[in-house]
DNA sequence: ACAGTTTCCCGTAAATGC
DNA sequence: TGCATTTACGGGAAACTG
């Protein structure tokens, strides 16, 4: 026996938002013989609560028996889908409601069981499985952190049931992590992330060392501790409950690492699919390395990359030839998703203007890091104009900055 | 006995969406003596159906009876307020779903009705009161259609009660449609159309006539039929469902009178308060008048009108020299809540440029019709550029059309 | 007051039903 | 099959609650 599962959020499986519906499906692998009979399955929300502690609970709002049914696409096997399940929390277990203590939601496992009974030859037999660990979540702006869960388990242990694991959550190796993040890269994009990019990512994580692949990352460290700032490393260590002391010392980065990277991930997802694919953005790229890269090019040079500062934000950096004659980097200011649902990424690279006073109007980017002619790299994914709207002129975006 | 009425849409009350929450408020009207008893109210939703016709129909999902109480704000009446109901559809009444005929479901008028009983010096006393007509809806994209109903039968009929008003709809004399419109307006920008204003949509819903305060107009003509199209009047005046058959012959306006204005009215009320209100939008302007006013007056001179035949879009019309040193007049590709919600419509005036090939950029619009320099109307709602997002240089949009 | 969490519901997209 | 209508649910914001 054995569990697949079709999620809500195909990227992010594993994770169920309450009142939006889902879909199991069981099969049973043993072939049973003369099957002239009806095997009715039925499922079972967190049918073995952990005893100790206080989750929240939940149940399934809608049907929950079905009756198990030969499957055509493999060999003949039994197996049940469950469509159109639906999860609520039962509210006020017990009359009161119970401190859940100092795990967060996303970190409470659950599971989803499945039983199923027959009798064949006069021996009564049980049959009963259950799902890998569940996250459950009551809104979207959890899924990030309920993925992180899921993630985190399924890297850290093999027990097929865990409802205790994140109450002390094991640290991870960097060559483990590391494989995973990249792995989350590939789901989706086909390829995952380079030597160099996945290099940027541990010493965001874990600072300059010399080997990362050893060092140990802590639960906390990869999704509830806040980003290392640059210029004040210590204070945003802190706790996220900590903030609101913290915020006054440090604005911005009120997000953890694995949130900033996965906020870059939907960015992707949604907004820069062609070009991450086709390795036009260099991405994770530290400040120290992108000076490095640049400083030395022709004025004009530019590259690609993720705000470290704004959540889910690209930006491109390039070389400007200053006034005294040395280069200088200058950024543009993150485009966000709400900002490229107004004009793709590559438009904005074609057509980017910076007015300084008194001059024409100039595209200060000219080649991809290290040289290539921008409209070489990024030819094939600049749109298209709108057709015509007649009796109109069309009419569009261009994308500026004003230098002083 | 009377009943006010806290709508869930603030702007378009008396429509309730299935699932949304709304609430109601009954105040009885005479004044009890010796209140020390308590007065239940039930509310029931449709008691009274109409006998013949067959409506969809719907109950409350939640509680339904409440207590009467003194209401402090008032002279001391007793009031009651349900919060928090909820409406859901009966599926299956009495096994079969049957036709419901020709009227749409915003056409269908429904009623809460409100009882209570009680018992005075030994005689029992049954109160018993009714909502104006409801429209119910499953999706916010129904709003506007019900809406139209609502307005037309608060219009035309003083009946507090008609549910069949819509199986033969009276027709609206333009004088009180056009009323209707401009308080429709006024309801949320605190002043109506004026005279031009309302000229222009008398003669896009009826023509050219002598006096158009005489005219009837039809419901279906109001809120069922096509705009008329001025390329093609006669084909595109039929019902939405002959549209099919129309479609390939005319392209655009698959949308009704209201659709139209509604929308509209959208449109001011998310992306164009203060500009409306400062009565830089001429807005209702035909293609004939705007030719009127602009053919004499010097380049630069544009107007702001809304599109004819884009569904919720603002566009601007200028004067242009032309070559042969004739006035020629262009207008830009109609400018929809997506578009202006990505930069403010004030700024896309300020910084508009045309791009003719081998010129310098520029910005075509002046003044404002009939005269005034454009800064002089707008400056005001020039938004200031947003804060500087250290280290990078903050970015925005110029708008921009290419001529030729 | 406040942060974590849930609820609410618009608005788009997809599904459903006639 | 096509349109009218409903359902689904992401996403932002408000409400809730210890």
């Amino acid at each position: 026996e054995k569990q697949p599962w079709m999620p809500t959020h195909p990227q992010k499986p594993l994770i169920i938002k309450t009142g939006v519906q889902f879909t199991t499906k069981v099969r049973l692998l043993v072939k049973l013989p003369e099957v002239d009979y009806q095997l009715k399955v039925k499922t079972i929300f967190d049918k073995y609560l952990p005893p100790g502690r206080v989750h929240r609970q939940f149940f399934i709002l809608t049907s929950t028996t079905k009756v198990m049914d030969v499957e055509e696409s493999s060999n003949g096997c039994l197996s049940v889908e469950f469509r159109h399940l639906q999860l609520k929390e039962k509210k006020y277990v017990n009359g009161t409601k119970v401190n859940e203590g100092p795990l967060s939601v996303t970190e409470e496992l659950h599971s989803l069981s499945f039983e199923a009974q027959f009798n064949i030859q006069g021996i009564n037999i049980d049959l009963e499985t259950c799902s890998f660990p569940l996250v459950v979540i009551s809104n979207v702006s959890q899924l990030t952190g309920g993925w992180a869960s899921i993630m985190w388990y399924n890297m850290l242990t093999d027990e097929p049931r865990n409802p205790d694991f994140f109450a002390s959550p094991p640290r991870a190796s960097w060559g483990q992590l590391s494989e995973v993040l990249s792995w989350q890269f590939s789901t989706f994009t086909g390829q995952g992330l380079n030597r160099e990019q996945l290099c940027m990512l541990g010493e965001k994580l874990m600072g300059q060392q010399a080997s990362h692949n050893e060092c140990q990352v802590s639960w906390s460290k990869f999704c509830k501790l806040l980003v290392e700032s640059f210029s004040n490393k210590k204070i945003t260590s802190l706790p996220l409950n900590l903030l609101p002391v913290v915020k006054e010392n440090i604005p911005g980065k009120p997000f953890s690492f694995w949130m900033w990277l996965d906020f870059i991930l939907e960015l992707i997802k949604k907004h820069l699919l062609p070009i991450w694919n086709d390795n036009c953005i260099m991405g994770f790229v530290s400040k120290e390395t992108e000076r490095a890269c640049l400083k030395d090019k022709e004025p004009g040079t530019f590259l690609l990359r993720f705000s470290e500062s704004h959540l889910g934000g690209i930006t491109f950096t390039w070389v400007k030839q200053s006034d005294s004659g040395e280069a200088k980097l200058i950024s543009v200011e993150p485009y966000t998703k709400s900002r490229l649902s107004a004009l793709p990424f590559a438009n904005i690279i074609r057509d980017y203007k910076v007015i300084t006073d008194g001059e024409v109007p100039e595209n200060p980017l000219k080649f991809l890091y290290p040289g290539i002619p921008k409209d070489e790299s990024f030819r094939r994914h600049y749109n298209s104009p709108q057709s015509k709207v007649f009796p109109y002129i069309s009419a569009t975006w261009i994308p500026i900055s004003t230098l002083q």
